[in-house]
RNA sequence: GGCCCCGUGGUGUAGCGGUCUAACAUGCCACCCUGUCACGGUGGAGAUCGGGGGUUCGAAUCCCCCCGGGGUCGCCA
């Protein structure tokens, strides 16, 4: 080794030895006798001085040291003088005074700041991805990163998980995101994909008798990039035999509450984690990954409004639109541009807008309340006693402000969520020390799509029915629940799972009503339909979105901050500028014409 | 593909129709400086204001188109 320590690693105990430490300039700080070098590597930063009394040549080598140097310093580890003590560092106390140093390797000046955190262009970042990497910030995004996937490994091996990997070279199947392709150079004219999830390869791993399966598993989905989706990204997959739904989900809570004492023990965590329905989440947030760590829960108003004489909305109604409202407290004092701007809001999601009630401008019960008092477009269509009716609903007081919503039952959950969360954000509701982890239950098993024609998985076609639900499968096929659950938390969907069906026939009848024929069941999932044939025992099991996790525990907005290399919204690794163009003779290899784009 | 936001020295910002021959901070270069730690001091270099077109006597500033980036809807079994 080039060095005998790590920067960071040395303390008090240490003064006295010699050592030679090495890494990069961060800051210089040259006062023409003495020179002060902060040197920075993996462990930390340490203060080192260069004087020319204790040598000249070190002194001089330093003078020509400029920011990102990589060098390499020898010398005494000694106290600081009384009164130069700097407490910010964490070696504050000490310096290494240096008699000899090298420098290993001269830096171009960056094109950004390495030594202080301040926001980059992304661009900028990204093509510099491994100086970017340098910053304490994703230096402490990947760290945390290293101990969350450690901690979970030892947790899994600790309760009888084994690691298996399976291929990243695979099969393309229909159904679920587009699929990454890659040409066969022995097949011409075929082409392995790049899996979605190792979900059909863990299964097998039951029948195989794993019983308890798990990895760190790469995932690949050609589908637009958001802020928490990557083409390319990473799931805790698990997977175990013999279990019903309680299993994985108590499993999971245990792991998320240790990983939480582990790495986060500042975040609180309400335990144990709630457990919703489907369609009570729907019905109190518009969505199956609502945020609670805040209420302000909707309220169907659409019998309140078919009882109005307001027209716009009693239209909506008689097309078979919903009226539904959330509450804001305190926020009837809302000014006429503070309501446009709401509406602009609604607007932008493709809302018609937001019909606000103010309820009053005094604060308390809303017993005096007169209609006078309820400031809105509407008052006019609306009794009093229909304006306490509705603010009885959502248990509102006098000086809040209902925000109603009226559309397409769809689009009303969709806007309507979108305007909670935007009123939690403006009202401060949610609580930023809390982690709020919840399981969503009770999914339907199936939907009806309305373009195809036919039922499609509402989680993917391997989800089971729950024993009681399988007789509908024929008759009402919409009112099967699966055994499905997501865990969310913060309104983040981290993840989901399913007990799987096991038997043949069963899984056949479901592929059946996705509007597959039994020879393109059998070209397609034959395998799995086989496997089950010998001996599957029940199972089934969850993935967890690792990046989103890791984003939220390092308290960041996107996953790119937590992925070493990550793609940019267009897809494109800016740091290899890939994809890129091949030649020719590759492509003839993989029996491939590129055709003209129109 | 739709909608919204952003683009000014290396970096981060200000300027939003004339006072811009573009400001500030930091970085960079040179010199000075033996206890600094975001060291300090003096001086200096550094920007066709993302690109193109238009409006105007006059455009970084207003309008249109394009490019690049971000967010989001669609999409994500």
């Amino acid at each position: 080794m080039l060095k005998t320590h790590s920067c960071g690693e040395l303390t008090k105990k240490n003064i006295g030895t010699e050592v030679t430490l090495a890494g990069w300039v961060d800051r210089r700080r040259d006062h023409g006798g003495l020179i002060f070098i902060d040197l920075r590597d993996r462990g930390g930063i340490i203060q080192v001085v260069f004087n020319p009394e204790t040598s000249k040549a070190a002194h001089k080598k330093a003078s020509g040291m400029r920011s990102e140097y990589v060098i390499q310093v020898s010398g005494k580890v000694a106290s600081r003088q009384k009164g130069t003590e700097n407490l910010k560092l964490a070696t504050g106390e000490i310096e290494v005074i240096a008699d000899s140093t090298e420098i290993l390797n001269p830096s171009k000046v960056p094109p950004f700041y390495i030594n202080e955190d301040i926001e980059v262009d992304e661009n900028l970042r990204l093509k510099y991805r491994y100086l970017d990497l340098r910053r304490a910030r994703m230096k402490k995004n990947l760290q945390l990163r290293h101990r969350v996937v450690k901690f979970t490994r030892d947790f899994l091996d600790g309760k009888g998980f084994i690691e298996i990997e399976t291929p990243i070279l695979t099969k393309s199947t229909p159904e679920g995101a587009r699929d990454y392709l890659v040409p066969s150079r022995v097949h011409p004219g075929k082409f392995y994909a790049l899996p979605q999830s190792p979900q059909q390869m863990k299964q097998l791993l039951m029948v195989a008798g794993v019983e308890k399966y798990f990895q760190i598993a790469k995932c690949f989905r050609d589908e637009d990039t958001r802020a928490d989706r990557q083409p390319e990204f990473t799931q805790l997959d698990l997977e175990m035999s013999f279990v019903d739904e309680e299993d994985i989900i108590c499993l999971i809570e245990e792991l998320f509450i240790a990983l939480m004492k582990d790495i986060r023990p500042d975040i609180k965590v309400v335990q144990p984690f709630p457990h919703l329905s489907y369609a009570e989440a729907m019905r109190d947030y518009g969505t199956d990954k609502p945020d609670i760590r805040f209420g302000m829960k909707f309220q169907d108003l659409t019998d309140i409004f078919t009882k109005t004489e307001f027209s716009i909305f009693r239209k909506v109604i008689d097309q078979g639109g919903r009226v539904k409202g959330i509450c804001a407290p305190s926020c009837a004092s809302y000014s006429r541009s503070q309501l446009d701007e709401l509406n602009k809001f609604v607007v932008s999601l493709g809302g018609g807008g937001v019909v606000t009630i103010a309820l009053g401008s005094e604060s308390g019960s809303l017993d005096k309340l007169k209609l006078d008092d309820a400031k809105s477009v509407v008052t006019k269509f609306l009794s009093l006693e229909q304006i306490k009716q509705m603010a009885q609903l959502f248990g509102a007081r006098a000086g809040d402000l209902l925000l109603i919503i009226a559309g397409k039952p769809k689009q009303v959950d969709n806007i309507l969520s979108e305007l909670r969360l935007e009123m939690g954000r403006r009202l401060k509701l949610a609580d930023p020390e809390l982690f709020s982890f919840a399981f969503v239950r009770h999914f339907p098993l199936l939907r009806w799509d309305e373009e195809a024609g036919r039922w499609e998985a509402e989680h993917h076609p391997f989800t089971s029915p729950w024993e009681e639900d399988t007789a509908l499968l024929e008759s009402a096929p919409e009112k099967v629940r699966g055994k499905h659950y997501d865990i969310v938390c913060n309104g983040y969907e981290i993840g989901g799972g399913s007990i799987r069906i096991h038997k043949s026939e069963l899984q056949r009848k479901i592929f059946r009503l996705a509007g597959y024929s039994d020879k393109e069941i059998d070209e397609r999932f034959g395998h799995m339909l086989e496997a089950f044939q010998y001996g599957a025992p029940p199972h089934g099991g969850i993935a967890i979105g690792l990046d989103r996790i890791v984003m939220l525990l390092a308290g960041e907005e996107t996953i790119r901050e937590v992925i070493a290399f990550p793609k940019n919204q267009a897809a494109v690794d800016l740091t290899f500028d890939a994809p890129s163009s091949v030649s020719p003779e590759q492509l003839k290899e993989l029996h491939l014409r590129l055709r003209e784009e129109e």
